[in-house]
DNA sequence: TTTAGCACTTTAGTAGTTAGAGTGCTAATC
DNA sequence: GATTAGCACTCTAACTACTAAAGTGCTAAA
């Protein structure tokens, strides 16, 4: 374990590098820290907590700079998570208050919000489909070739998609439809029509293979449908000193890019609290040399989508996490709040 | 004018500009492109071009590039638009039969196909709002306390809302919503409802405002929201050598990530025929040095969308055109097709 | 245990040099 | 009159050498 002087050492550094990405001296910490050693005292202090692992050197004779070792230790037992100023949460909450009818509008506006106060990129999904029971399914005629098909889950997120035919669909039709997919689909996950259960509504049905087989096909494919990642000030991460090489600035646009990596990302982290991956703790190659923090927001055991950082390593782990918890916590308080009002009025019926 | 042999000349020097992406030097061009004139001709004919501004140098020894007014020159007079191979043109119909229900699909397949094709980045749009004829506008109730709007348009488009409501809704309040709407807007541009036709309606209606300002707000808010921008491809033009300059590419993201300008370019070119913007030609000074390609597809007076390809200004202009020609005009006769049976099939009825 | 002092290391920036690519111009040639 | 060989001239890019500044590690003294 380290002593509270190395401690306090490690974290002068790696505040003092996150504020100016510059290698860190061991007089540039007396001074700005007002530390009560010499700095050759520092000097022997640094150079054990490299020994120990917690910093590295860009050379022989240059300043300190943090190793992943020493930035996790850093984010587990350094950092205090009230790095939040009330400016900020009123602006939070302004943002927030906006009444949204959709899940999804919610957490595209957190997205937003998270990067307008961090000044980092920032992505999002929506909720994982797997999770989410069918309430409804409803059947739409648009006209009289178009059916529109809406899904509504019991967290309230809304799937729909539409289907064009080539002869007419009857409003009977679309009555026994609703009948059918309801009876048989209500309650259930909301994940792909398997063939038995494709195979079991072909039976059931007295018409045309040809109106139910394109609308089994398009439910399976909003189901499995990629999700669609939104993403929030790729611009922002540009100003920061380690996109001065060209190296760096391709190989983040590229990550950006590649939206199945970062549903992986978002995807993997556990529910109910606020995962940081520093470098290399990134399942991904590509990740080694950035940081990523993400939280999942939800109520109850329901996935509501998942919000996530990404950023340098040299990170602001204390402001990020700090207004991630709160956001997290608002969200959360709101959508309970909705929510128990909801059943609440269920009950009074 | 130019004569034939400073056309040829003009001709190899940007081809082999867009191929190199170095300055081409007299030497070069005897060399590759076999003239039978010495490199001393071509020199005083390559200072006669730039004399009349088709030609720049970077230096005062160096080869020439081409200025703006030579691309515009190469562009308009020197470029053939049957540069497409038969693999190309297979590839395109292979990705364009695939079978889609709403227009905006077959925009966004349109426009990752181009992209794979030319290598470059491709943006697109949706159509245009304000041209489109309001079919149809339908009022499903999903559950108790959520409303979905659903508004039809002739060409086809769909856009839908949700609305949640504290109260319930009933069924027959839906039927009135139906009727209500269809008789007042059937028929009408999809444009904003504006204050006479909202307090019209508010007027018209039995029950309470609360019921009815909550959708009206709604569909002014999906007519009027921003148009979202599909965009694919972003990496590939990082690979190319103007990208080598920092500058550049952050300039690049940050346009790219500026939505509203993405969409005033697409929206400002003409319809009907391909829009190339060369540098300066751009309105936007942050665009003056890429270029961009862009057309609409439509079917009849119908606006369906534009996709658009932005570039460096050492673009290949002649690939992308008659890439982007034989993609706009398989674009048309498919829709138009289906348009007309369509019309077929109503008149039989 | 702490610290003053100093030798040593490395970087980043500046200046100087050179080879090579390419032009423009002149004078000779077709 | 058009073309071309020849050559002086220009500019770049790459390499080398040098220097000042920043910072460390270590020794020896406090």
């Amino acid at each position: 374990m380290l002593d509270d002087r190395k401690k306090k050492i490690l974290q002068a550094v790696i505040d003092e590098y996150i504020n100016t990405a510059e290698p860190v001296s061991s007089g540039t910490l007396v001074k700005k820290y007002n530390l009560k050693y010499s700095s050759a005292t520092v000097r022997n202090e640094l150079a054990e907590l490299e020994g120990k692992g917690y910093l590295d050197k860009t050379h022989t004779s240059s300043g300190r700079v943090p190793s992943e070792k020493g930035y996790r230790f850093y984010v587990d037992e350094l950092i205090k998570d009230d790095n939040i100023s009330l400016e900020e949460i009123k602006y939070i909450q302004s943002k927030l208050n906006t009444k949204v009818n959709e899940i999804e509008d919610l957490t595209k506006i957190a997205t937003t919000t998270l990067s307008e106060i961090t000044h980092y990129t920032t992505v999002s999904i929506g909720p994982k489909t797997q999770t989410q029971i069918i309430q409804e399914i409803k059947f739409v005629l648009l006209g009289s070739r178009m059916l529109m098909v809406v899904i509504v889950t019991d967290s309230g997120l809304v799937k729909e998609t539409i289907i064009k035919y080539n002869e007419d669909i009857t409003e009977s039709q679309v009555e026994t439809l609703n009948n059918l997919f309801n009876s048989k689909l209500k309650g259930k996950p909301l994940s792909k029509i398997d063939k038995p259960m494709e195979e079991y509504i072909l039976s059931e049905i007295q018409y045309s293979i040809n109106v139910i087989k394109p609308i089994i096909d398009q439910i399976n494919k909003i189901i499995e449908a990629e999700e669609s990642i939104y993403l929030e000030g790729a611009n922002k991460s540009l100003e920061l000193p380690e996109f001065k090489s060209l190296e760096v600035v391709k190989n983040f646009v590229n990550i950006l890019d590649e939206k199945d990596l970062m549903i992986d990302v978002l995807n993997s982290g556990l529910a109910k609290d606020i995962n940081v991956y520093i470098g290399d703790e990134n399942e991904s190659e590509q990740l080694k040399d950035f940081s990523i923090v993400t939280f999942k927001h939800s109520v109850g055991n329901k996935d509501l989508g998942t919000i996530g950082i990404i950023g340098p390593k040299r990170m602001n782990y204390s402001k990020v996490i700090s207004v991630m918890k709160y956001i997290s916590k608002k969200m959360n308080m709101d959508l309970k709040m909705q929510n128990d009002i909801e059943k609440d009025e269920d009950k009074s019926d």
